[in-house]
DNA sequence: TATATTTGCTTAATCGATTAAGCAAATATA
DNA sequence: TATATTTGCTTAATCGATTAAGCAAATATA
């Protein structure tokens, strides 16, 4: 029936015979309004079934109680279990995320930007596409002077908050590992350099391999897309060579995946003949036939702390940004696909 | 430097000595504003960077151009695929997404849809929580007047545009595959009888039996939550019956994973001694051994037709909601799991 | 009792964009 | 040439909520 007239403060303005400024403040709980009006503008609200106009009170206050949030993808088990948990944090506080995903696209992320801001977000929370190098769009999210806050894939140049994982450290642990199961030539899908978790995975390699006083063979270090598919590419490239590894340690479970598809395809014993080690810890993990070892990357916590620092910021006065990072510890899961001694 | 003070047409309605109203109208092309007026305009709002305030424009014209979308839970590449498919073809016509998730919660839903209406979003698409019996929080929504649109786990009972597969006719599939393959006793783990696709595809599994002349046993027939937990305690269930199955015919992948791993652990020859069926394909089913036979649901259409059916909406002066359904044909992919003949 | 403070509201401006109504100048038509 | 129409803008109201400023009545303080 009464669809298209909506209730707004005037209606109950109206129906007590006040101003919609006492409305206003009367459903804000303002000190100076009387106990008896607060009640019986409660009670009129609730009779009207009113529903405040967020549009109105966004544009007046200048806060959309929006947060945007940026993920490469949704279909990954650690991105959607980040976003999970931002939003968690957020809707406690009366916020709403506006999930957007750049799909690895530099291009994508950037209209992702210009639509987070056309709707006038109070924030964003993101995490970059592997082909961005460019800050440029990034910048303009710092001119505009809102808060900033990147997980995951980062820059250190953008100079605002991070969280994520020691991914340099990561690398020691995997390597230890490996070598600790009697692995002696280990290879390494790892990355676009250009990202920087991905070339502190590939120091972190070469530096462990070093400390172990391993050789560090150029053939066994490639740069991926880290795709499914191009784990099978790489690691069909890692069995033709004439010396082949004895371990191969990738840093994406989806890249790590199809690398495990093509050693099954091939009779290849995993872990025995060639051990493979995997990273982020999807659920398919556990699910693949040998199970696969890999890094889980905190994706909850990382979520939780992402959330309370935007919220931080928005108690402050003024945005001041700050590279801030937060780097959680990575736990390796060690499971059949690197385990040699069967235990 | 010039953070805080944003650009907005009045700015450059004063740059150029004109009113705001022609600057508005040059804006969006009004033909009664002169082509030198709209160039001057175009240029000065360049120049200074001009971002039109969307909470201004939206609160204005009544359209927000947002839109909700309501998921059990994002996690799922089904969920996210069609979650994909939205937003590409709503970005194409202006229109942003806000995406939710109920986690199969009635509370979280309701919640959800509370959020949703604040934010004054143009139209809402929805699958519904495992635990969504009541509809109230719906009818809110078909009350307001704006489009509602209902996929994969949808309600007659609401009356609104729904898109999914037919799930009586893919049980039929199924059942007329492991029949074929050879099984004469085929458990069903289903969802619950309250939801509609679920109750759908039980319906499909009891006919298909009679069609097979094939004792249709109580004992064979559970409901489950559909989790991966579920999926294994419901699976041990089956393997504690005195009279087997030789055939499991699991409404969620997800289930049939936890049904795998089960059987698996047990040494139970899959297919050979008991054929599984998952429902989903989601890309998990490819990964385990054996791979594990499954429905493809057309996630990436689904998405689209929504999409559009809200579209259209948009056209029309009024809303009058009606149930159009939109029945996909799922298709059925053969894998080991299910397939005894080796091919 | 006289003055100061507090209480409980109202008035009016505002956030930025859009739009109905209208007006003067330019152009078209009779 | 006189009138009608079109062009290109302006003025002012509006979307709904919030808030600074202010006022009268009630209460507190000197």
């Amino acid at each position: 029936m009464a669809k298209k007239n909506k209730i707004t403060i005037k209606d109950i303005a109206n129906a007590l015979n006040i101003s919609t400024a006492a409305v206003s403040k009367a459903l804000h709980n303002d000190s100076r309004i009387s106990e008896k009006t607060k009640k019986a503008v409660r009670q009129v609200a609730k009779n009207l079934n009113y529903q405040p106009n967020h549009l109105a009170s966004a544009l007046r206050s200048g806060k959309s109680k929006l947060v945007g949030v940026i993920v490469p993808k949704t279909n990954s088990n650690y991105f959607s279990s980040v976003i999970q948990n931002i939003e968690e944090i957020l809707n406690g506080e009366g916020y709403n995320i506006i999930i957007t995903h750049s799909n690895e696209s530099y291009k994508k992320e950037c209209a992702n930007i210009d639509a987070l801001l056309f709707t006038q977000v109070d924030g964003i929370i993101a995490s970059m596409a592997n082909e961005t190098v460019n800050l440029e769009h990034y910048e303009k999210i710092k001119n505009i002077g809102i808060p900033l806050i990147t997980f995951d894939r980062g820059e250190n140049d953008l100079n605002v908050d991070y969280i994520g994982i020691d991914d340099y450290d990561s690398s020691h642990t995997i390597i230890d590992h490996l070598v600790a199961q009697g692995c002696r030539r280990i290879a390494h899908i790892g990355g676009y350099k250009h990202t920087r978790i991905y070339n502190n995975r590939i120091r972190g390699y070469i530096d462990a391999l070093q400390k172990h006083n391993l050789p560090s063979d150029k053939e066994l270090l490639i740069q991926s897309s880290l795709t499914t598919e191009d784990g099978k590419v790489q690691m069909q490239r890692l069995l033709n060579l004439k010396n082949r590894p004895d371990a191969v340690y990738v840093a994406s479970d989806y890249a790590a995946l199809g690398a495990l598809q093509i050693l099954k395809e091939k009779n290849i014993d995993v872990p025995n003949t060639i051990a493979l080690v995997g990273f982020g810890n999807e659920p398919f993990a556990n699910m693949v036939t040998p199970s696969l070892t890999s890094m889980n990357l905190h994706s909850a916590r990382i979520g939780k702390i992402a959330a309370k620092t935007f919220l931080e910021y928005t108690k402050k006065e003024k945005v001041n940004y700050s590279l801030n990072k937060i780097i959680l510890d990575a736990k390796l899961i060690v499971r059949e696909s690197s385990n040699k001694k069967g235990i």
